[in-house]
DNA sequence: CATTGACATTCGAATATCCGTATATATGAT
DNA sequence: ATCATATATACGGATATTCGAATGTCAATG
């Protein structure tokens, strides 16, 4: 993983807010994201699978259901660039989350910014 | 200046090797860094303009050369992300640094990583 | 075992990005 | 003015990325 794969990686409007909506919930199946995004499935679960090949996330499924988290293993660089952009896009994530996941605080989103 | 703006602007070699260079320079010309990155100089400052565009570089005319830094207003974020980019890219650096550019320590060099 | 729901993949088209080449501009020196 | 050097831009072509639509796979249920 260099800073350049990762880059490309969020260079997406679409999934740079599938990695930071990851971050903040800890994990979130396809079809939270699709609702979350209000985008085709297809879409997210083309970009989904581009990051979990660049080893950024980590896919279980559980049933017909596939949980996404983001990869444990990451570098620490590359944790806190994701820390920081997570910071950056607060306001966006609140609107989405507020939009369409309502769910309570959680432990990442507490922490940081 | 979004998360996604900066990572389209370091989402390619080039861009990203030119900023980590001036970041640890604080100031380099279009020739250096053609000499120092060994590309086109059309291409340098192709990419020097898209970056200066995206307003993280600034451009300074001295005689008949053009000096890129940083944008110095850049929001903290991501400040913090070029810097977790310079230090994960270190080596990659150095060895530009010793091929090519041939100066002493930095401040920038020593403070991080 | 047929069906349903969640997810993945394939295909072709549209679009965006990147690059080499050629050319334009600007500065400094003669 | 002319020329040389440094830099910027314009133009086309090549390549990469992204997308919608259709289809395939897998697990649960009846």
């Amino acid at each position: 993983m260099s800073p350049l794969t990762l880059f490309k990686a969020l260079a997406d409007d679409t999934r740079l807010k599938c990695v930071l909506l990851i971050h903040r919930e800890r994990e979130l199946c396809v079809c939270e994201l699709t609702d979350a995004l209000q985008l085709s499935q297809p879409k997210i679960s083309r970009h989904l699978a581009l990051l979990r090949e660049a080893r950024l996330l980590l896919d279980r499924r559980q049933g017909q259901w596939v949980y996404y988290r983001l990869n444990p293993e990451l570098p620490q660089w590359a944790t806190e660039i994701i820390d920081n952009a997570h910071c950056a896009a607060k306001d966006d994530l609140d609107e989405i989350q507020t939009l369409r996941l309502r769910q309570g605080p959680d432990l990442v989103r507490q922490s940081c910014c």
